[in-house]
DNA sequence: TAAATTGATGCAAGTGAGTTGCAAAGTTTA
DNA sequence: TAAACTTTGCAACTCACTTGCATCAATTTA
């Protein structure tokens, strides 16, 4: 397992440092996505700001995608495998109002959609709120 | 013009004061969702707060909605003719990443998406982000 | 091995959009 | 007119995020 996660950051040029397995570790193991501090509460002895920017490395390597969920909090989730972030990897997103969690929908994939003349899609950010299977 | 956006007003129990009739004015007269920041810049006598609690108003009311484009600063623009801003009334949005404009893509409402089980819609954030027409 | 380089981490402080409390000004109602 | 209610302006605050910089650790070079 740790084999794994730590063969991810190098195949990535991250250097697998303890803080950083624990953290890619961690996501690993949600099955929804999750805050800063969700994660600065997982690590009370961790600092905010290397935690911060272990997100920061992951996201520009393409390990986890970002979602601005509309909380104010931005929430990052692990990128499926061989995800190159790219329109023809993107999914939707589901909030739910009342468990405030947010979750990858990566069953569905985000068709084309049609866009003006001359537009051109690079990435999305697409969010579905409402009420999740658990609390409905 | 000033009638039709003041009834508009008070169509919604909203008083039409000459600060929010200006504003409405200039949600009006774009083609792009603003912030609140360059509602202050259009109108430099008026106090951020007010302007803040008048887009509020405005929101709840329904007369406008707000996109999370991503950037950090909420955008407003106005609703169509008889949105109730249900998801049959949502339509996708555009970030332009060069020109930084958000654009409400009215043409093409958002078809109704495959949800899991039991999770039930209630509102979107659906914001496309790439290069626009202009910037091409 | 020892020194030098490179990069990661922790701490503290800063940034900035959004938000709120409260008093003053304006409007409506009795 | 006086009381009641609403809107506005000002100032201060919140809070997520971000940054500068010193320290520490790992790696490379001499
Ligand atoms: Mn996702
Ligand atoms: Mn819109
Ligand atoms: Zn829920
Ligand atoms: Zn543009």
């Amino acid at each position: 397992m740790n084999k794994k996660l730590e063969h991810k950051l190098k195949d990535n040029s991250i250097k697998p440092t303890a803080m950083r397995l624990l953290v890619l570790k961690f996501l690993t193991e949600q099955n929804k996505a999750v805050s800063l501090q969700d994660i600065e509460l997982a690590f009370e002895r961790a600092d905010k700001s290397t935690l911060f920017r272990t997100l920061k490395t992951f996201e520009s390597s393409k390990i986890i995608h970002s979602i601005e969920d509309g909380t104010g909090h931005l929430k990052y989730a692990l990128c499926l495998e061989g995800c190159n972030c790219s329109p023809i990897d993107l999914h939707y997103h589901f909030h739910c109002n009342v468990c405030k969690e947010t979750f990858c929908l990566t069953e569905l994939n985000v068709p084309t959609i049609e866009l003006p003349k001359n537009f051109e899609m690079q990435q999305a950010n697409m969010v579905i709120k409402g009420i999740c299977g658990t609390c409905k």
